[in-house]
DNA sequence: CTGTACCCCTGCGAGC
DNA sequence: TGCTCGCAGGGGTACA
């Protein structure tokens, strides 16, 4: 499932095809869940237009177009961008031909996705929704964070508006790291122990980008390679397995709706 | 503010 | 073999 490594390794393969490229072609499949902005639309308005940059905030990409409008697309759990021909034409959501010859693919077999085209001088409301970047934030602002809220380390991690880019994976590694036990409401963590949480999640997401991101079921870079970082994973999709620390049963939970993986022991 | 249920969607593994 | 069922999950919304 697609979190911020997954977002920026694609980010950086397609922007090298796709920045400063002419759009030609676009083909859109049937309008459904997937697009905010309706098909026939999106059709309309790239038609023609100049990728300018390729953006990341969060788990979103955002293409800036030289009309000054720009496009933004979340993976959500199982889109995928890909070169031509690399992959299925099953569950194909829309196609972007570019003036090199380049046919860009995105897929989303649960259309759990999204696409939403923002018009010149326009915003888009799920961006603006967004805290600060994981990779950018720094210690002050993610400790008054979490110091107004008192849901579990865990839930805070995964609320996109505190920190965007953390999902379920990242989430459950940090606080193995980190030492944290995920149920640990936030406003109860110690300065000292939020600087080391962001030392675990920068240190985290940068390992696994340069792994190119977690490959658990649909995940596939771009360029069609499996991610590497899946087999770096200490806790997530562990439960029942040794700590890797102190031996201890790895605990498995529901938490906030989500499947939380951690050592009872180590983490406090 | 917080927690919970539910919805979007499809593939997959388990049980019968 | 083939059916049904439960589960997974990012993110949004409705509601207690």
């Amino acid at each position: 499932m697609p979190e911020l490594p997954e977002v920026e390794v694609t980010r950086r393969q397609i922007a090298r095809v796709l920045v400063g490229r002419r759009i030609e072609t676009v083909w859109v499949a049937s309008p459904s869940y997937f697009f905010v902005t309706p098909p026939a639309q999106l059709k309309k308005v790239l038609l023609g237009r100049v990728v300018k940059e390729l953006g990341r905030t969060g788990k979103y990409l955002h293409a800036e177009l030289d009309d000054a409008s720009s496009l933004v697309v979340h993976l959500g759990m199982t889109g995928q961008w890909s070169a031509a021909g690399l992959s299925r034409s099953d569950h194909i959501q829309f196609r972007l031909g570019l003036d090199s010859g380049t046919e860009l693919v995105f897929r989303d077999v649960r259309k759990f996705g999204k696409v939403e085209w923002v018009r010149p001088g326009g915003s888009s409301a799920r961006l603006a929704r967004l805290g600060p970047d994981a990779l950018e934030i720094g210690l002050g602002p993610f400790y008054e964070r979490l110091q107004s809220r008192a849901i579990p380390m865990k839930s805070a991690l995964l609320d996109q508006s505190i920190l965007a880019g953390v999902g379920n994976i990242y989430a459950d590694e940090a606080l193995y790291q980190a030492r944290i036990v995920p149920t640990r409401r936030a406003r109860d963590v110690t300065r000292a122990e939020a600087a080391t949480l962001l030392r675990a999640i920068r240190s985290i997401l940068r390992a696994s980008i340069r792994g190119g991101g977690s490959t658990i079921n649909d995940y596939l870079q771009p360029d069609g390679e499996l991610g590497g970082f899946q087999n770096w994973h200490k806790v997530y999709g562990k439960g029942g397995a040794p700590c890797p620390r102190c031996k201890t049963v790895l605990s498995r939970v529901v938490l906030g709706g989500r499947s939380t993986h951690f050592c009872a022991r180590c983490q406090r």
